[in-house]
RNA sequence: GUGCCUGUAGCUCAAUGGUUAGAGCGCCUGACUGUGGAUCAGGAGGCUGUGGGUUCGAAACCCAUCAGGCACCCCA
């Protein structure tokens, strides 16, 4: 026999996980559509080659192999690559700009921990083809209305922009080769701190004045107004970073005048952020709760989704990871609990009697109440243990007396209560 | 991919290298012939993750492997 074992990083999700974790698809597929965002889906397997050289360095962790025609496929390890190709596949099909979200799984090699799976599941959504500072503000009120609508009760997405970290890094006299490695060390500051961020920019070969300014910058305190007059004033000579800012300023505007609440994100000149592809805006949602890291994060990409199409295509989007929300909100125990597809138990009272049960059980779904019937008999001390254990609320009974009587009795497991209710009327006491 | 920790019943955990590996919870049956949870009585359930090795003797020690957790790396 096989062995009775999940591959290693990809899991199963059993009812009572799954249930949650349909919640929160279902309200963030609900948002998205709210926003007018249009539903997408596209294979796991894409050609390898469609993948490679989009990740950066680190290609390790895409799975790939051959399939029965030696044709090189690779199973996706997001939403972004598909999204790029289907919109250069279908370019006379698609207008611009794109509102549209994706729901399913991807995979990547890594080493799997807390929040983190070979095989996970993300709710992309992205906007295609506009530039306006107006589509980042509107990823980001969809994400706050999102996190909201899922019952967070402080969250804040925190908001930075790539050429302000890019101007910070000229700023400070470093090129673009070293600026990567400043990303890198800003975006731990959180986790190691002003000293630790130093020592790390030190041993990449920053030289400490330039380590310092870094520093200094990145630590800028203040209302998001505050930090973006702060940074301008610093970098004044960096036209990409005042470019940056003005881009945020006109972001934050849009926030206000979609009504986000202000509180709900900050300007952050920390955030860093390591996918490379990003070229503007790029932002996290954080939660105090929740200190090992984002729920979610995202940002503009301007050149990526253009590479198949051969031609620009601003893009800017985020990704809800399913299984981290999944994991955070288990932990933080927020969202409903629903221990049961079904709200109602038919029981069936004797084999004589089975007819009727089946026939109330139809008259239920008629109506629109989900419903459970008995399967083996046995007496209805059993029935309503099982009835129990399975969570649903309310246990029927339709037994001699209330056939005669055109009744049914409906008892409330919850509660223990009950009572006798005319048959025509059950579906309407369940609620 | 690197380093560290862990793996015993469905779950949470016991068991100085020494009889037949235990407990609580859960599960099944009954006390209860039209009613779940409570109580009581009984019952099932294990190749101690897997494969090797050391030993008179291994759940325990060693090696490998698989899986999980933590840190790094990276990210959702």
């Amino acid at each position: 026999m096989a062995k009775v074992q999940n591959i290693k990083g990809m899991r199963d999700h059993l009812p009572p996980a799954m249930m949650l974790r349909q919640y929160i698809t279902r309200t963030i597929t609900q948002v998205c559509e709210r926003y007018g965002f249009e539903p997408l889906q596209t294979p796991v397997v894409e050609y390898a080659e469609a993948l490679e050289g989009k990740l950066g360095d680190d290609e390790s962790l895409i799975y790939r192999f051959e399939d029965h025609g030696g044709r090189r496929l690779a199973l996706r390890y997001d939403q972004t690559v598909p999204l790029a190709r289907v919109v250069a596949q279908y370019a006379g099909q698609i207008t611009l700009p794109w509102r549209r979200y994706a729901l399913g799984p991807s995979y990547r090699g890594e080493r799997p921990a807390r929040g983190r799976y070979r095989e996970f599941y993300q709710a992309d959504a992205d906007i295609v083809g506009s530039s306006s500072p107006l589509a980042d503000a509107e990823i980001v009120a969809m994400l706050s209305e999102t996190l909201a609508a899922l019952g967070f009760p402080d969250f804040v997405t925190l908001l930075n922009h790539r050429q302000i970290i890019g101007g910070i890094a000229r700023v400070s006299g470093l090129d673009e080769v070293a600026a990567g490695s400043v990303y890198r060390a800003i975006d731990k500051f959180d986790k190691i701190g002003a000293d630790g961020v130093r020592e790390e920019l030190l041993r990449s070969g920053v030289n400490a004045e330039a380590a310092e300014h870094i520093l200094a910058l990145v630590q800028i305190e203040g209302s998001s107004a505050e930090i973006l007059a702060e940074l301008e004033a610093r970098l004044d000579h960096d036209a990409r970073a005042t470019a940056a800012i003005a881009n945020l300023r006109a972001i934050i505007h849009g926030l206000e005048q979609m009504g986000v609440p202000a509180s709900r994100y900050k300007i952050a000149p920390r955030l860093a952020r390591g996918l490379s592809y990003y070229t503007g805006m790029v932002f996290e949602a954080i939660t105090p709760h929740w200190p090992e890291g984002s729920l979610l994060g995202g940002g503009r990409y301007d050149e990526l989704v253009g590479q198949f199409a051969g031609r620009s295509l601003p893009t800017v989007g985020l990704a809800f990871g399913i299984d981290r929300l999944h994991d955070v909100m288990e932990e933080l125990n927020l969202g409903p609990r629903p221990t049961s597809t079904a709200v109602a138990y038919v029981t069936c009272f004797s084999p004589e009697l089975a007819a009727e049960s089946l026939a109330l059980a139809a008259e239920l779904r008629a109506a629109g109440v989900n419903t459970l019937i008995n399967l083996d008999g046995g007496g209805l001390g059993k029935q309503f243990k099982e009835a129990d254990r399975k969570g649903v609320r309310y246990a029927l009974v339709i037994g001699p007396d209330e056939v005669t009587r055109g009744e049914v009795v409906v008892k409330d497991l919850r509660d223990g209560t009950q009572r006798t209710v005319e048959r025509n009327g059950v579906a309407a006491q369940l609620s």
